[in-house]
DNA sequence: TTAAGTGCAAAAGCTTTGCGGGTAG
DNA sequence: CTACCCGCAAAGCTTTTGCACTTAA
């Protein structure tokens, strides 16, 4: 990522600490900086690898209790990946998913004009589209209540 | 899922067992029958659990095995689902994700006609939607490229 | 008959927890 | 000063592997 971006995103941190009254530790500033350098969709593992080089006392706990920690300030994002905890989904026609940020749920929904997307030209990745989804990501009925309750 | 289009699913089963030359077993028979009858995107465990009321003897191994020949022949899906092993993504901005789907491999890009996508109206769920993103399912480069090797 | 599948047990990964010492605000 | 964070070690899960036995075609 551009320096310019990076030093956007260490303000916009910066704020969301100050905000939520959470600390700014060198740890943190350590591993948003390492997850800015890092472009393709780390694990909490290889964002460990990474920041070693700059901290080598750092722990793979802190690591992963951090990448949570700037994931819920909305620092980062979670990505919707294929990883060791797969799902099985027993629908193979055309469908969307509803995705809570919070529980991580996924609630399948049908929806025609999602279906009509126009797929756009992926040959100069020299990647084959073979079909589709749409994920919509947001909060569920159920944690919204849980939300209004606190 | 109802009876006619189980019936269906597992004929489709059993036809490509022909074509791939694979055995249809008793246990392949009622893995293949318990993710159809549940309907949440279950993990292997959770399929797991569901499957040993029907045979007792079958082992976690088979289960996490056959799931992954049935994903291989289309006859049912992997989601892209939060789960364990999370990835994180350092875009916070509208982006899309082509996924491979034999290495599971994550490309970004951006496109702007799909960025206009109509998000449908989700309120009959309780849910709110906040952002969304499409993931266009294929098979990258590196992939198309191994299987013309074989 | 025979290639492939299955179950078992053990190994290998990944992630979380509890706790004493350390640090930002 | 004080609440929150950090590192460590250990526990807890989930998933994969190697091997001898069994089974579908």
């Amino acid at each position: 990522m551009q320096d310019l971006a990076k030093e956007k995103r260490l303000d916009l941190f910066a704020r969301k600490c100050r905000e939520h009254g959470i600390p700014v530790t060198l740890q943190r500033r350590a591993i948003l900086n390492t997850v800015l350098d890092l472009d393709n969709h780390p694990t909490a593992d290889q964002v460990f690898d990474a920041v070693v080089g700059q901290i080598p006392s750092i722990s793979r706990t802190t690591v992963y209790r951090t990448l949570d920690t700037l994931a819920r300030l909305g620092v980062i994002t979670k990505a919707c990946h294929p990883g060791n905890t797969v799902r099985y989904d027993n629908r193979i026609e055309l469908h969307h998913h509803l995705v809570c940020q919070r529980c991580d749920d996924v609630i399948d929904i049908t929806d025609a004009r999602l279906d009509k997307v126009r797929i756009p030209d992926t040959s100069s990745f020299g990647f084959e589209v073979i079909d589709f989804r749409v994920q919509l990501r947001g909060v569920c009925r159920r944690c919204k209540k849980e939300e209004d309750q606190t």
